[in-house]
DNA sequence: TTGCATCCGGTACCGGGGTACAGGTTTACC
DNA sequence: GGTAAACCTGTACCCCGGTACCGGATGCAA
């Protein structure tokens, strides 16, 4: 009774009814339960599902990722868990650090009136550490 | 004679050939000098560029955000560019936010030694903070 | 001058993440 | 019991960011 059907979950959790069906076949979301005739009705819980995916997504991961994460709470532990946590967790922090990078040198060149991104960073005429973000994408993920 | 050709700069910027040709039509590369013949020969510059290009794309511009960035300081600034910049930041600095309490919750579950996300996370049993995340992202970009 | 690598433009295709449409059933309310 | 809204499955399509393939035209070196 308190289930939710489709259009009520998409608009709580914002996004298109189909987008349900779509992470179901994915992976994403369970399949819930069906009424008689063949409706899903979705549980509450279902809401802070989704805003986790959209969440988690926003950030750059994957949907396979996600269902992963997802997918291995949800039955059973696969024994890879704490591995791949850890690996996003490097992963999260290496984009942490790459954003911190492309943040102070937006800040810079707001700072500079550095009208000119492109000028200013090739140029090296305002300090700006564009190749020190540049560089390291080279070391990091194919 | 310092010139590159496609080949030589594709690979110079770890990217594929065609994505040169590519980049140029979406106005990411402006258009090179060319031969007598039609082959493209780039400056020494444009490795430079290219690396901008994937540093930021990694950091989730988008190629039109990127082309936009670019361009405006090619040629001529438009207006707007110290306020597309300011979004960018607030956007990146968002980004990063989001990314810090991604980074708690993973670190957070691997230090509880809770190995079930979501389960975690919707019966507030471990003090996840992911519907904080999950919140920012209904306050955030379309 | 011949030969092979490289490049040219054009078009087609791929994977990811959705979204729309068709045509048919179910629900829910009067 | 009728009817409109919501739902069902299935398939087709869209955008993005590339990548591959084509047949033909250079570039360069021996």
């Amino acid at each position: 009774m308190t289930g939710l059907r489709s259009k009520q979950l998409a608009e709580a959790a914002g996004v298109n009814p189909q987008t349900l069906r779509y992470y179901e076949r994915r992976g994403l979301l369970s399949e819930p339960e069906r009424t008689l005739g063949g409706h899903r009705v979705y549980p509450p819980e279902a809401v802070a599902v989704l805003r986790m995916i959209k969440a988690a997504q926003r950030l750059g991961f994957t949907l396979d990722e996600i269902a992963d994460l997802l997918d291995v709470g949800r039955h059973r532990h696969s024994p890879g868990l704490r591995a791949r946590v850890t690996a996003k967790l490097a992963d999260v922090e290496a984009r942490i650090a790459d954003l911190g990078a492309i943040r102070d040198t937006l800040r810079t060149a707001l700072a500079a009136g550095c009208d000119d991104l492109i000028t200013c960073s090739h140029t090296a005429s305002c300090p700006i550490p564009f190749s020190g973000v540049a560089g390291a994408e080279l070391s990091s993920r194919p």
